[in-house]
DNA sequence: TCTGGCGCTCGCCTCCTGAGAGTGCTAAAA
DNA sequence: TTTTAGCACTCTCAGGAGGCGAGCGCCAGA
């Protein structure tokens, strides 16, 4: 049992084949009989039996029951989609509309959320998108605004776009021309930075003007310490089209998907799953326990790593029932981070 | 049948509420034995009976079965929480969690993010929170940043800490210091205007100064123009929790909860009937299709607008099967409304 | 090496039954 | 007039029996 499924024959395979593609499409365990009339071979249905008989010991099917057809085990699933898998080409109006929908003058936010949407509407499963990653963020300008009472509206323009905006309260309240001041001495000193050794930059900078230090330079820094100290917002993501998911359900496994919609939410989980995949080089495929997430048993998920100006931004991918089209949203997901880069890179 | 509710004895409305109560906690249809058992009075089933004819000749129960227990009708639950509900307080705990989760500092998306969390935790249903809508937004000042090529990044600040940023494409490429002046330009003539009015404004001043209008202002009033005709950022919901109603689904109605989760993700749906909402005094309840909508049948929605400076700023609620505890409920949803109102209205 | 045949094992559907729950109705009691 | 007890009736649900058909394993023969 369990042999070495790298010497598995040509005619296994093919059969292999066949009966995965049937059950993704019917659901339903496989008999010999059908699968001795699908494959293309004239072969009886006792042959097909002796074979499945081998597959059935390298570990790649099992019978769910005595006398059931059978069902691909998640190392049959993993051979499939390394080496019987031929892929389908996206129809050409599915690349239109996700080339269409990822318009790059959209805002970051809409932007992942519609690439979230399209993703799972295409591909009829729930969908992920890991928002982007900010790397390195390199200051470009700050502003200060004084609000009602003690506080300042912090303004951080990093890197080409992005705006970050915090509260800060302050000691005492400042007016706007001592904020000015403060900005435009930071603008000077910092920007071009790295956003996280600004900070460095400015206590150091502190030590060595201590004597020749004045009020305004106090403030600036003051500011700066408290904006900069602010934790980065964490990395977050975009869950879309969980409904798919109910609606292919298998009535009894209720719980399960439960357990699924919870690990949606608790994040944490889902991120550090993500996460690992930011830095595969191209689609990556867990099938079902693979993941090692338990809530995923049954599931597979579906991930490619987008980029933006040749940098790793994020991942996203679909979640699906282990029998999903594979051939379909492999090329799917692969297209989508690919043309969701560009229009990352395109902005 | 369907005699006017309003003239129910004081024992049948006593023997509903004990029944609705009953239904709600046990989840299966109540017979006439059980509700002679838990009801104060010493009656005995038979009578129990009568009393129960009487009610769902007036709609207010009805029996899924010839021999079943009785189960509330839509009506029944109106009744019940219209006139026959006791609300409970919040556990002191409860409370002391949603005050320290509604921090005022939070960024304003987190807050609403936070306050749809928390509410789904505490009340173990699905929660939605409405988007704050942003009432006439003033203008506070303007900033322009070069971006590469034809490109400026424009940051408007208004109100009191409402951070929005377009990005506008221009005709040519101007130097950060014309891109300074036209931004003082516009600033001095339009800070503390409604966002809105503000092209108006542009165009009138065009016209009073055709003749001595140089390029600096034309490039401010083609940024201008450009900035504030982009669209308002659409008004958006959180929803939280969904997991929460897959555990207390009935397991028969898959189909139910699936076309419900599609609402959800649908958004117009769901943001045309929290609009409804936007405009009512303080908590509404919809049970079951009151909504108008199917898919909340056996479902209802509690919702509460929040308020923020006096001003009503959107809208929260929760989602749960007909059978809640209203009486945990509402009091939760009326409290995170204030303490949300309060967080905004204090920042 | 493949094939046909045979016996065997299950799962599933249907029918049936009995138990249990709960009602409606009626007639008697309060 | 209101309440109660009793009884017949209905309906659901769980369990068991039986039949059917799908599908397998194995074996012997081509």
């Amino acid at each position: 049992m369990m042999s070495n499924p790298a010497i598995i024959s040509d005619r296994a395979r093919h059969l292999l084949r066949v009966l995965v593609e049937r059950y993704i499409s019917e659901g339903q365990p496989v008999s010999s009989r059908a699968l001795a009339r699908d494959m293309g071979f004239d072969l009886s249905p006792a042959t097909v039996r002796n074979v499945m008989a081998d597959l059935e010991d390298m570990g790649l099917i099992c019978a769910p029951h005595t006398s059931a057809g059978r069902i691909p085990t998640t190392q049959g699933y993993r051979f499939f989609v390394d080496s019987l898998l031929t892929m389908q080409p996206l129809a050409s109006g599915e690349v239109q509309r996700l080339r269409s929908e990822l318009d790059p003058d959209k805002a970051i936010g809409d932007l992942m959320e519609t690439a979230s949407n399209v993703l799972s509407e295409v591909s009829k499963l729930a969908s992920l998108v890991l928002l982007p990653r900010r790397f390195q963020p390199v200051l470009r300008q700050v502003e200060f605004l004084p609000l009602s009472e003690n506080r300042v509206l912090v303004i951080l323009v990093t890197n080409e776009r992005e705006v970050q905006n915090r509260i800060v309260h302050t000691a005492r309240q400042y007016s706007p021309s001592e904020l000015q001041q403060a900005a435009n001495y930071l603008n000077s000193l910092c920007a071009g930075q790295d956003l996280h050794k600004v900070r460095e930059t400015l206590l150091k900078e502190m030590q060595e003007t201590r004597e020749r230090m004045n009020d305004m330079m106090r403030l600036a820094i003051e500011m700066a310490d408290k904006a900069f100290a602010m934790p980065e917002p964490t990395p977050d993501y975009v869950v879309k089209g969980q409904a798919h998911l109910l609606s292919r359900a298998e009535t009894d496994s209720v719980e399960k998907l439960r357990q699924l919609f919870e690990v949606f939410n608790e994040k944490r989980d889902i991120l550090h799953l993500l996460n690992q995949c930011l830095h595969a080089k191209g689609v990556q495929i867990f099938i079902g326990a693979e993941s090692g997430y338990d809530a995923l048993e049954d599931y597979s998920l579906i991930t490619a790593p987008y980029e933006a100006r040749g940098q790793v931004a994020g991942v996203l991918g679909v979640v699906g029932p282990t029998r999903m089209g594979y051939e379909r949203m492999i090329p799917l997901v692969d297209i989508t981070a690919k043309l969701l880069g560009a229009a990352l890179t395109q902005r």
